[in-house]
DNA sequence: CTGAAAGCGCTAACAA
DNA sequence: TTGTTAGCGCTTTCAG
């Protein structure tokens, strides 16, 4: 930048406040500098910016599995909405384990991150006071408040309950979850919501129905294996999201088991690939570009100084196939 | 940490030898510069080093959609291996355009990256000069070489064969191929290994029978439809990736037609999914995992020093399933 | 074995 | 409208 000055036969500020435009400089000095940049192809240095400004322009994007289709959805779309904005997206998989989560929200503080969105799993509900002490921006995509934090939460009890009169109407009574991790913070609201509007559809939903996992294929599959030893099967299966209903889709073939003739499954978020397995899955829909739309809008505001917490949100949608 | 240097009685220099392990230091003051470091909650700043050092921690993946699964499961796969060497994964999606894979590159260079994997498409063969004059470690994960740079590339050319043979072997005779776009640098190996072992299959390749497009659901869907609607139909095709291979079954779908009864499908990668369509895709594996780690190796080797640029091959295997 | 001090490249007071 | 300068937090040479 000094070589740019000196070529340009101004100071480094000069340079730097034509970079930056804030402050107002002759249109004689900017093309003088303009042109040494041009000239000498400089470019900002954007670690020593960050060291002065304590600011950085990275963004960390926080997820259990960038490999679910979800979450990568997700990562584009925040990182569309982002990058325009000059901002670059840091993707992180935790595996949904707590050390890897408070890794990345230590890490976040350490590297002075412009903001955090993060998706966490077993986090205690205070972790992001960190991030708010050290003033980085956070959102969090969860099921669940975090705490003092921004939040983008489906709005999915309408979906729930059609979804739930949907697989009585098909003259279903009993119905089993593959939940989530048993251990998982702030509990499983997707579990609670079809305990909670079952009985309203005339459906009961057994103790031994319940199962719980990880959010993965595996897990998937060894639930529904469970569910399917129980002495009286459930006839139906809510899932904690498609990719376990895919993993008990794994299972059920492997048993001979028909969909939806022995069994209904229902699954959760509508990736792109729930309308191609078979039998397409019928499902709840949460938009995951809309998600991540709603999260980076949602980070921008706080970057641009809003402190006060917002919730939004986003309707997921039921969606009937042809797996009930 | 001049803090920590005060209320260990020591010079920061120390602190950071400590730290670094640089030099040799005594147990005593070791002791005395952790004890402080714990007690005032001292992290090193990443930035300020990488100001110093000339070095960030920071490695670029990138990739034309991080939505492919594909992409997905590499972004993975390098995280796990570099995480654990202190390197942090940034993720960018292209989409496959020619100004965002250049823009990335000059990002690359300017941000001082550690590291840069990318599977380019578009870019002109001497791209990645750039980053070896900058000195900057960068592997490429693509069909064809982009000039001096580390390359992990599939060898196909046995799966290829059996696949073909495979096609040839229930009957087919006319192959048709969905490929990738017609600008893209390097042109199109799946392609051109398909015409190259198509006869000796027995196989003929019309030209009639080969559309282009980018490697996304639409444009195979889009594809398949335009083979569909050839004077002459093929009657099996060779799709570019699986995810235009998923295009086509739409496409099958809605024109009423049978896979294989009417056309048979080739994909390739085998992305996870790949089991679950109906019916399961037979397809080209080309093992995501192990790119990622022998993609993050060539790296850290270039990063511990190796100059001269080196090139992996990665087999890729025919898998049968329902589609042929 | 340890300390002092320069300097990475930038921004933002403060002065002019 | 422009320049001077301090300093962000670290690493590393040079002295001791």
């Amino acid at each position: 930048m000094s070589d740019v000055a000196q070529a340009a036969g101004v100071s480094s500020a000069t340079v730097s406040y034509v970079l930056s435009g804030k402050r107002p400089v002759t249109e004689e000095t900017r093309q003088a500098v303009e042109e040494a940049i041009e000239r000498l192809g400089f470019s900002l240095n954007p670690v020593a910016r960050s060291l002065r400004t304590g600011k950085s322009t990275l963004v960390a994007l926080v997820v259990p599995d960038i490999a679910n289709p979800f979450y990568a959805l997700l990562a584009r779309s925040i990182q569309d909405e982002l990058r325009g904005r000059g901002y670059h997206v840091l993707v992180s998989s935790t595996g949904a384990r707590r050390d890897e989560e408070e890794a990345f929200l230590r890490e976040a503080v350490q590297q002075r991150f412009a903001g955090v969105v993060m998706t966490p799993f077993r986090l205690a509900t205070d972790a992001f006071d960190v991030l708010r002490a050290a003033g980085i921006p956070a959102v969090v995509s969860a099921d669940v408040s975090f705490g003092e934090v921004d939040l983008v939460t489906p709005d999915a009890e309408t979906a729930v309950r059609e979804a739930l009169a949907h697989v009585a109407a098909t003259g279903r009574r009993h119905v089993g979850v593959i939940g989530g991790p048993r251990d998982a913070a702030g509990g499983d609201p997707r579990l609670e919501r079809v305990r909670k509007y079952a009985a309203e559809a005339g459906l009961s939903v057994a103790e031994e129905h319940v199962v719980h996992g990880e959010h993965t294929r595996e897990a998937g599959a060894e639930g529904f294996e469970r569910l399917m030893s129980a002495r009286r099967r459930p006839e139906a299966v809510m899932c904690g999201n498609d990719i376990t209903a895919v993993g008990a889709m794994d299972t059920a073939e492997r048993l001979g088991l028909d969909i939806p003739g022995d069994v209904s499954l229902v699954g959760h978020d509508d990736i792109d690939f729930a309308s191609l397995v078979r039998p397409r899955l019928t499902t709840i829909r949460y938009p995951a570009r809309e998600v991540g739309r709603v999260a980076a809008e949602l980070l921008l505001e706080q970057i641009d100084g809003r402190t006060r917490h917002r919730t939004v949100r986003v309707t997921a949608d039921f969606v009937a196939r042809a797996s009930v």
